[in-house]
DNA sequence: ATAATTTTGATGTAAATGCATCAAAAATTC
DNA sequence: GAATTTTTGATGCATTTACATCAAAATTAT
């Protein structure tokens, strides 16, 4: 079984560290861009399934969203009739740095890509999802407060 | 192209936090068994080159590195020439502890990888292995302030 | 050899992260 | 329908992370 834990580690580490000192031309500290790429392509989430979404704490969430409302990219609406939950929404003036944050995001994918076919990256694309629905399911257990046994 | 950058980011956020809450019973806060694996298995590796074997900052490391220092599980010792640099070893109270955390991440993997073939396991190996030494030469660049134009 | 540059380690400071906990609304159970 | 449990949001606190900067040793250039 190849370990690819490590190799997956240091390919998220890296590139994330790259984004973050990238993106701070445009006043986004750390991890921020990922929170607002995925409300800019999922109008009205809510900040549980944010989440979920980008498998981070709820906690952190929260903070790293009420930072983006701060900086008004990002909107919070209460709901109609459910009053326990807030609607996410970017603003008109997120739009420009989420085209920013995703033409990075492509090039950096493009640089780890480079010397791959194109039936590689496909392949790729597809083992990595596979193993990320895998690896989902453990993490929200872990997060419900669960203990894995082996 | 696929969003490989996604998936590896969520595979990476999920496993490393489930890791972080499993290991705190052996007394290892949030990213502590990264930098106690590597030194085990790298007996004498100074500081600089674990930064850029696990890819993070130099002060990151350093941090990482002087706590476990304080908690005895790694001893620094100076080189006989070169004055400047300190080699890292894990003490023998080290052993039991890499040992379980090895095996921790042995299992994450099986989880991934549980419905891969392990022709399909083999190949995501290499595909990522290739992706990480593309990324590398990128992150390594940006750490000494190089700017990426796209 | 001397000066300039790079390497390696270190720390102050600001910020994100994540656990524990709380609170209120919603959903479920009895 | 009342009581219990779950869901969702929020904050205090301790900790890691990372940038900027410094310092000293080593390396390279002049």
């Amino acid at each position: 079984m190849p370990d690819v834990l490590r190799e997956i580690g240091m390919i998220a580490r890296a590139l994330d560290s790259i984004s973050n000192v990238e993106f701070k031309q445009y006043q986004l500290t750390k991890g921020q861009y990922l929170y607002l790429v995925r409300i800019c392509e999922h109008p009205g989430i809510i900040q549980e399934d944010l989440g979920k979404l980008i498998m981070v704490e709820r906690s952190t969430v929260i903070r790293a969203v009420q930072k983006l409302v701060a900086q008004g990219l990002v909107e919070k609406r209460p709901d109609a009739t459910n009053h326990k939950i807030r609607h996410l929404f970017a603003t008109p003036q997120a739009q420009p740095i989420y085209a920013r944050v995703i033409a990075e995001n492509t090039h950096s994918t493009q640089v780890a890509l480079q010397d791959l076919t194109p039936t590689e990256q496909a392949q790729l694309g597809h083992l990595l999802q596979r193993a990320r629905r895998n690896v989902a399911a453990d993490w929200e257990a872990v997060q419900r407060g669960q203990t894995r046994h082996y």
